[in-house]
DNA sequence: CCATGTTATGCACACGATTACATTCTATTT
DNA sequence: AAATAGAATGTAATCGTGTGCATAACATGG
């Protein structure tokens, strides 16, 4: 049915060795018959049949990225980001969809394997993830992004966490702000627990006391970061400063705080960290 | 390297034909014969070569899902059920970014047919396409979502965008208003020319003149939502009511109506639909 | 003139699975 | 007992490429 290397080399004159030759640019090739099988491909318009390709050179030039969800800016841009880069490289992305949870983060990578990735780029749900192995075993290279996953040694991309809300929680202490609330993500991602030690060193390099009733954690999405706020702004005595640990709990925060604006004490301010 | 049919035949004691059948669950295989190929599965690890399969079967179980933009929660929204549903059925997807230019999309369908993907679903960036014209060629089945393009049929999922338009321009008027400004889409694109078509049915049925002063088109973005309501507010006489195209243009929209809340003559009441 | 090097190309097998056809074996029928 | 049918499995070709090795033609050097 398709037109095959044999359709061309039988159409040129040359054997299909010389036709595979040619595609893959092969220097030992003569420029004429070069240019006359080149003729030839066009004349039939012969497309290379990626799947025979890859069952002999055992590569797909395809990579795998798994985040956990698909309908979010955050994860969304990194794939752009992702896809762009690649694409220039030769190379496509499957994108896969984690859904949050570990069984579907397993499923997933089980995917990418049977189809071959050249490698993954994941954005692990926790930091357990004994599936990883499966990919040491089958020498497949992974590069994990934003979060780490325990036992689990690789190359990753991440964010500097720790300074990073070190930094912002230092910002507000120096212009004069003691009381600091906390809304933090899951203690089980690196991006959680990382965020919140960053808070918990700068409050106690100032010397400023650990206030349990003003830290609360989330789980990164807006109607967490609602809820929370609704919880501390129901307090006796709520902080005029909140640091949020992510983009979308801020966007809910800031929605309890537009909505009940009429209730609140005082005025209330909202530092966020990127992520 | 990797542990093949014949690894697996031979610990067995049978031949590759006879594993092959029990991975696909042919009836004619013993249930004895099955269940020692199955245990030499287990204990091999043996994990089927997708590529190589394709290369027999013509099939890769994969589908090409190409859409305008990837952080763009409307498409992802769509991207994450399509996914869903395939998976159920023993399908994968791959999603690619057209980045709403022609030249993108042309390049992801030449991409996808070089991965020989089954079918194709697409949300075309324009109306125009002699790019899909590949596809009847190579027999690819192709789904379009959304928008159409000219002069290509296949099996489409569309919005009832004339109708949807109408019903809500039908609506305002029955609640007495008169005066409904239109911020619409790009008329090259289906979603853009339907719902500019609704909204011009419903004024006709119900005898209102049509007044170009309050009538603006934009591409479907939030920023483009924001420019034209500001540009509808600066005329001499704004429209109390606006029908909003879609959803990216509504919240730019929004946002300027609340930026500029003190500026505003009245108060302004905006309608919109989904897409 | 022979030995050797260089260049251009062909041959044939391999990749890992599927499958049409052939074979073997057992059970049943005539 | 021979013939036949049916079930279970094996044999071998095939999918479309890539590539190690062999080959052939020609040039170069001694």
């Amino acid at each position: 049915m398709a037109v095959t290397v044999k359709d061309v080399a039988k159409l040129a004159g040359v054997s299909a060795a010389t036709v595979s030759r040619v595609i893959n640019d092969d220097p030992r090739i003569s420029e004429e018959t070069k240019k006359r099988v080149m003729e030839c491909i066009e004349q039939l318009n012969y497309k290379i049949n990626n799947i025979a390709r890859s069952l002999k050179t055992n590569k797909t030039y395809t990579i795998g990225f798994i985040c956990p969800e698909i309908p979010n800016e955050f994860f969304m841009t990194i794939a752009k980001g992702i896809e762009d880069w690649l694409r220039k490289h030769g190379y496509n992305v499957i994108i896969c969809n984690s859904n949050e949870s570990i069984k579907g983060e397993e499923e997933r990578i089980k995917l990418l394997c049977e189809k071959c990735v050249d490698g993954m780029i994941v954005i692990p749900v926790s930091n357990q993830g004994k599936h990883f192995n499966r990919l040491k075993e089958l020498d497949i290279p992974v590069v994990l992004v934003d979060r780490l996953v325990e036992n689990f040694t690789t190359d990753a991309v991440l964010i500097d966490n720790i300074n990073g809300c070190y930094s912002a929680i230092e910002y507000l202490i120096n212009h004069g702000k003691k009381r600091i609330g906390f809304i933090g993500g899951d203690l089980r991602l690196t991006s959680g627990s990382e965020r919140y030690e960053g808070y918990k060193r700068a409050l106690k390099d100032y010397c400023i006391p650990l206030e349990e009733k003003i830290i609360k954690f989330g789980d990164f999405h807006i109607q967490s970061g609602y809820e929370l706020m609704k919880e501390l702004m129901e307090i006796d005595d709520p902080p005029q400063n909140v640091f949020i640990a992510n983009y979308f709990m801020h966007i809910g925060a800031t929605k309890y705080l537009i909505e009940n604006k009429e209730k609140l004490k005082y005025p209330v301010s909202i530092t966020i960290t990127a992520g």
